[in-house]
RNA sequence: GCACCCGUAGCUCAGCUGGAUAGAGCAUCGGACUACGAAUCCGAGGGUCGGAGGUUCGAAUCCUCCCGGGUGCGCCA
């Protein structure tokens, strides 16, 4: 039996069409869960409009057409207020439903009928910079809308666009040269790398000469010099082993792999200036060559430039920009091109795309997306700046976490062996740093909060473990009891519970469309409540056998969908905790 | 100056793309453990949805204008 919204949908579309003529067929009955019936219909409202008929007349009519005895109770359907339609289902309905997600791996998250390559850009971490709280945002947005597109069947490549070329690397090099001319060991463990840059940063800025210097490296770099390349190439691989590291703790599925830093595409950017200049998209203005796209403009209101190539000859992140997206489409294949980046560069992505449309690479069926997500503020509400400011470092942020989920698993739970608590400890802190930036609509700013990343009550990824992990123990103390038998759907607290599971695949497929990981934590949320109520009201163990089978059934389905949920927010759901 | 984003309970946030009395969690107050795990559950109080207009049966949601906060706006990436 197919999923019952599913089925009330294509019985109201049908209809519609046999109430009102075959011109609506398609339209949306608008059909939504209430919190007065299990489900409503609202298109009687929005039809009367049209149809210039009273919305309670055109529901009535609409009802007229329909039979729905084999889904809804009786009594189930009525028509309140202005024209709302209420339809409550029948338990067997619920039930059989729920007998079919029993027997589906994807738990009812259908797969995508015209399968999408997308290409997800995660942001953009610095090479030989310490990675911060900032690009914990983006790594784990990234991480999860990876996914959950792969979850609805579409294939995802991976791209980390790593910062690993430009002028900073003339003063990293050089600063490498001096620290070995004076004899001091050339300290590029992973780990140390943001104080070195931060004290390259401070030498470029108070010494003149070595300025210079380092302005002299980039040009040598950029030609292609040996053996600044080689010193060049010592500060990647440091950075790739740090990155991976980080990667690694945080459970985000990047790998070496998919790095693909700006210093990939810096052999390509002569030719695609060539190529933009001599089919007039780009313009020399000013000794730059340009593009001007339209609908963009400065201060003064005059035409805003993308600068593909500076007036000194070199390349900016624009070019750069241009050349990976185009690279994107063309050699990865990619339909979808997903920029998970900070907002401070909506006009810039925006311009991009303005210019990759100019060109002629992003055409139906390619589209690119700006993934956009707000700033992290510290407690002031001020941006956490990378420039020079004390930024807490991500590897200390995720080891105070893990820490202090040790300390509660500790308390909470001290039967556990030492080694699976720091097992716990670890997914249940990492998971906690997730779900607290992931619950969040991406769209606004982030204000870091330690108590509220560590506090495992409310909607916290440590309660969503919690919910996952009571429902083994119940697995645990039921032993071989749990034979099969089907589900029967009949409490309260049971309906609300199978209305919930009902929705997994409609809160994943809200994500592959919106790109907002935030709704599929609010479900979960609410899958969680739903079945600690169930939890409380519904003995499971000590009720009558047949009654047993069936809820042991629904405590299957709560633990694989919360686990599942979890698992593409790219938590992990521990058994015990 | 122009463009984009944000403004919802004391605090942190939801609100399904226009639906019914705006919902959670912290915090406050009151209940429920001889336990299928109380990291839980049940209940109470708390709101002119920044402000003012407009669109219509109906607006936190869409349009316009203000107020407040943030971010961008030509050769750093």
């Amino acid at each position: 039996m197919p999923h019952p919204e599913l089925l009330l949908r294509a019985r109201f579309e049908a209809a519609l069409a046999r109430a009102f003529g075959a011109e609506y067929q398609h339209t949306d009955p608008l059909l939504r869960r209430s919190d007065r019936a299990d489900f409503q219909v609202n298109v009687a409202m929005s039809l009367g409009k049209a149809l210039r008929r009273p919305p309670r007349e055109v529901a009535q009519a609409l009802l007229a057409e329909l039979d729905l005895s084999d889904l809804c109770v009786e009594g189930g359907i009525e028509v309140a207020g202005p024209g709302f339609i209420n339809l409550t289902l029948r338990n067997d309905v619920l039930s059989e439903a729920l007998s079919e997600l029993l027997a589906d791996t994807a738990l009812g998250v259908p797969k995508a009928v015209t399968p999408d390559v997308c290409v997800i850009d995660y942001g953009s971490p610095n090479i030989a910079k310490e990675m911060h709280v900032g690009h914990l945002r983006s790594s784990i947005l990234g991480d999860t809308l990876a996914r959950v597109l792969a979850f609805r069947g579409h294939r995802v490549v991976a791209q980390n666009h790593v910062g690993d070329w430009g002028t900073p690397f003339g003063m990293l090099i050089e600063h490498l040269v001096d620290v070995r001319q004076e004899g001091r060991a050339a300290d590029l463990d992973p780990s140390e790398l943001g104080d070195f840059y931060r004290a390259a940063r401070v030498k470029f800025d108070t010494d003149p000469g070595f300025a210079d210097r380092a302005r002299t490296r980039v040009v040598q770099l950029q030609a292609g010099d040996a053996a600044t390349l080689a010193l060049w190439q010592q500060f990647v691989n440091s950075s790739k082993r740090y990155m991976a590291a980080v990667f690694e703790r945080l459970g985000v599925g990047l790998v070496d792999a998919d790095v693909r830093g700006e210093s990939f595409f810096n052999a390509k950017l002569g030719e695609l200036a060539d190529e933009l200049q001599a089919r007039g998209i780009a313009v020399l203005d000013d000794g730059a060559l340009c593009v001007f796209p339209p609908g963009f403009s400065g201060r003064e209101a005059e035409p805003l430039p993308l600068i593909v190539r500076k007036k000194d000859g070199g390349f900016g992140y624009g070019a750069t920009d241009l050349a990976a997206l185009r690279f994107r489409h063309e050699v990865l294949g990619g339909t979808r091109l997903l920029y998970v980046v900070g907002a401070t560069q909506q006009q810039h992505l925006a311009m991009v795309f303005a210019v990759a449309n100019m060109a002629g690479w992003l055409e139906p069926p390619v589209r690119a997306e700006h993934v956009s997500f707000g700033s992290v503020l510290g407690d002031d509400r001020k941006m956490l700046k990378s420039r020079s400011g004390e930024n807490i470092r991500l590897i200390e942020l995720l080891d105070e976490a893990v820490e202090r989920a040790h300390a509660a698993v500790l308390e909470k739970n001290p039967d556990l062996s030492e080694d699976e608590r720091r097992r716990v400890a670890r997914q249940v802190g990492i998971g906690a740093v997730k779900y607290a930036d992931l619950s969040c609509d991406r769209i606004k700013d982030y204000v870091f909060d330690w108590r509220r990343m560590v506090a495992f009550e409310g909607n916290t990824g440590p309660y969503l473990q919690y919910a996952h992990a009571r429902i083994h123990s119940i697995f645990r103390k039921a032993g071989d009891q749990q034979a099969g038998g089907a589900i029967r759907v009949l409490a309260p607290a049971e309906r609300a519970l199978a209305l919930e599971l009902l929705a997994f695949g409609r809160a994943v497929s809200e994500v592959e469309v919106t790109l907002e990981p935030h709704k599929l934590c609010g479900y979960l949320y609410g899958l969680a409540t739903s079945f600690s109520s169930f939890f409380e009201a519904c003995p499971v163990l000590k009720a009558p056998p047949e009654e047993r089978a069936s809820r042991l059934l629904l405590c299957e389905l709560s633990a694989r969908t919360l686990r599942t949920g979890l698992n593409l927010l790219g938590i992990d759901a521990p058994e015990r905790m």
